[in-house]
DNA sequence: ATTAATTATGTAATAATATTGCATTGAATA
DNA sequence: TATTCAATGCAATATTATTACATAATTAAT
């Protein structure tokens, strides 16, 4: 499922945009951001917020409940990570750049997740939204599937 | 927002349709089961599982939170509720006989929910995703945004 | 009708997820 | 350098959900 090749420039690449847009913004992105940052980018799966705690808490031994969530609410107000409501897990943003409403393909097989930014969806939703006289802010969709790796083997 | 004009109606038909359903699957629709799908349809506001306890409790002293769970598990199983997963909250179908995917539009404002099954969302959903070789199994839509009630007043 | 099997419920404990409030530290800026 | 604002430390607690095992009720099999 993933597209990553070669997972190290993935993350490398995630945190280099992820300073950018920090330097950009004004924002800090601090050592306990840039480390929850990373660490969720380990792997392509969605991460927990209490197993990122316990990493955290190897080597920062005053490390909270707070700790991550403070840090997970400032990416996630940034757009650097996504919230997958579903499994109560979080996910690194792949075009923090140019953030938008992105869905989530969810392979119950593997446990990968691709986000899938399509534009035909969008524009869908938003054609029939107008219809229906509703005004969207957010939209949270995620599908829960096999994915195409898991299809060939 | 809400469709329902007299909302007695809307709370017996969903009751009544329950009731066909479970007699048509050979299902037990116990009194807990038909108690919790009542109070979910008190209101067309999306219900947390402890403030149904916190009701039953009321008049069922033994209630606990498997008590609800339990209720919830069996309703969400056969259609008959869903489960907002941006909210950890729950609303009654409003169509359980005809059972497939439902989008939700979730009023931010007045905190109303409209079921929105749009046959166009899951053509282009299912369109898009044959292209990408994923199979999906469940889907989550949900799109928090302000409803045309809340829009004209 | 009686027994066995299955399903539902009672009950306690605890796991998993997340937030609040207040004190302290550190960085930015006036 | 003093001030202000943002970030972190820390404890407590709120919220959401599950597990495990016992008992009761219903259904199915004999």
């Amino acid at each position: 499922m993933s597209l990553c090749n070669k997972h190290e420039t993935c993350v490398d690449d995630a945190l280099m945009k992820a300073d950018l847009i920090c330097k950009d913004k004004g924002l800090r992105f601090t050592e306990i951001r840039r480390t929850i940052l990373e660490m969720i980018w380990a792997s392509h799966k969605p991460v927990k917020a209490y197993d990122l705690l316990d990493k955290l808490q190897k080597y920062m031994f005053s490390a909270r409940p707070t700790t991550v969530y403070r840090s997970l609410d400032f990416l996630l107000e940034n757009g650097l990570i996504h919230k997958l409501n579903s499994l109560n897990a979080y996910i690194g943003c792949t075009h923090p750049l140019k953030h938008h409403d992105c869905y989530f393909l969810i392979c119950s097989n593997c446990g990968e997740i691709e986000e899938y930014c399509d534009s035909n969806i969008s524009d869908t939703i938003k054609i029939n939204l107008d219809k229906n006289d509703f005004i969207p802010k957010k939209t949270s969709l995620e599908i829960e599937g096999t994915c195409n790796n898991c299809l060939k083997n």
